[in-house]
DNA sequence: TCTAAATTGAGAATCTGTCTCAACTGGAGA
DNA sequence: TCTCCAGTTGAGACAGATTCTCAATTTAGA
C-alpha cells in the first residue's frame, strides 16, 4: 500500500468513517487515475478491472472525500463535475481547451490575493471558489494556423 | 415601449431574427426580472402572468440572446444557468452567498489582466472565464453573529 | 460472536436542458 | 392587401449527470 493512500485511509479512520471495500477501491482508483477525472471515468475503471462498485457509491464517496478535503471537485458548467487529489499539490485553477479538452493548471497568488481582498471590501467571508478560464491552447492553436481543418474534439 | 427595449428589438431586426410574439415577450421579461434569473423563473413568470411561451422556446431565445451579445450567461456549478443583461453594463464577476443566496457583483480589472497574462504566458487563447466566490455575506454573517438559529435559505 | 448502525446496489426519480416534427406565422414580395 | 415559405413554435420524448429509496449486506466495537 502506498504512504499516500495509507494516509487516506487513516483519516477516514479518524473521523469514523468505515473502511469498506469500495471504499478502498475507490482510494485505489483516484490514484491510477492520475490527474483529473470524473465519475464515470472512475466506474469505468472498476468495470474494466471486474471490481464492482455502483454508481451511487461513487457518487457517496467523491462527495465524502471532497468533504473532507481529500479531493477538490471542479464544476465545469455544463459537462460532468471533475475531480483531483488535494494530497499536498499547490492550489490552482484551470484553463480549459475548447477544441482539444485538454486541461491545463496554473498558479497565480495574485489573483488569490485579489479575491480576498474584493471579499474583505464587502465583508463577504469566502469559502470556495472557482476560476475556469476556456479558450483554445497553444497546441490547437499551431493546429488551426496550419492545415485548417474539420472540427473535433471537446465542444462546449 | 422601454428605449432598451426598442434597441434590443432593433438588434434582433438587423439580424434578420424574425419579431415573434414570444420573442418580444421574453425580452420585456428579462428587464422585469432584474439582475440575474434562470430559465424556470422566467418560465413560472409567464405562467402567472397567463402569457404563454414553451420551455423549449425560452431555452432557444435565451441562448440566442447570449449568442448576440444581449444577454450573459453565467454557468454555477451545480448547473443551473442564470443569466443577465448585458445592456452596457461593466464587466463583473460575482459573489454568492451560500446561506441566503444573495449574488453581489464585483469588478477587480486587475484580476481580469492576470488572466490575461497567464494566458499569454502559456500560449492559450482566452475566449471566456467564470470566477464565481461562494461563501457568506455581510448580511448574514451579522445574523449568525446574534442570534444562532437553525440553517435556512439557499443551500448548495 | 453478536448486534446496532453504517453502507451498499439496483433501479427509479430528479433536474436541466435539448431534440423532434407537425402545425403555425412573420414579413418580404406580388 | 394577399400569398407563400422559411423561420419558429409547442408538446412531449429524450438525454446525461446526479441523487434518492430501501431492502439486503457489512463493518467495527462490545
Ligand atoms: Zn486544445
Ligand atoms: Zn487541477
Ligand atoms: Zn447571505
Ligand atoms: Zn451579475
Amino acid at each position: 500500500m502506498s504512504p499516500q493512500l495509507a494516509a487516506m485511509t487513516g483519516i477516514l479512520k479518524d473521523r469514523g468513517i468505515r473502511l469498506t471495500a469500495e471504499r478502498r477501491a475507490i482510494l485505489k482508483g483516484i490514484h491510477s487515475c492520475g490527474g483529473h477525472f470524473d465519475a464515470d471515468t472512475l466506474l469505468d475503471h472498476f468495470r474494466r478491472r471486474g471490481d464492482r462498485v455502483s454508481r451511487a457509491t461513487i457518487y457517496r464517496t467523491l462527495g465524502t472525500l471532497v468533504e473532507i478535503g481529500l479531493l477538490r471537485k471542479i464544476e465545469m458548467g455544463d459537462r460532468q463535475s471533475l475531480y483531483e487529489p488535494v494530497e499536498g499539490r499547490e492550489h490552482h485553477e484551470h484553463m480549459i481547451c475548447l477544441h482539444c479538452g485538454e486541461i491545463i493548471e496554473f498558479v497565480e497568488p495574485e489573483i488569490e490575493r485579489l479575491q480576498d481582498e474584493v471579499c474583505r471590501r464587502s465583508g463577504f467571508t469566502p469559502q470556495d471558489h472557482t476560476l475556469q478560464i476556456y479558450g483554445i491552447c497553444y497546441a490547437c492553436n499551431c493546429e488551426n494556423v496550419a492545415g485548417e481543418s474539420g472540427t473535433a474534439g471537446a465542444g462546449r
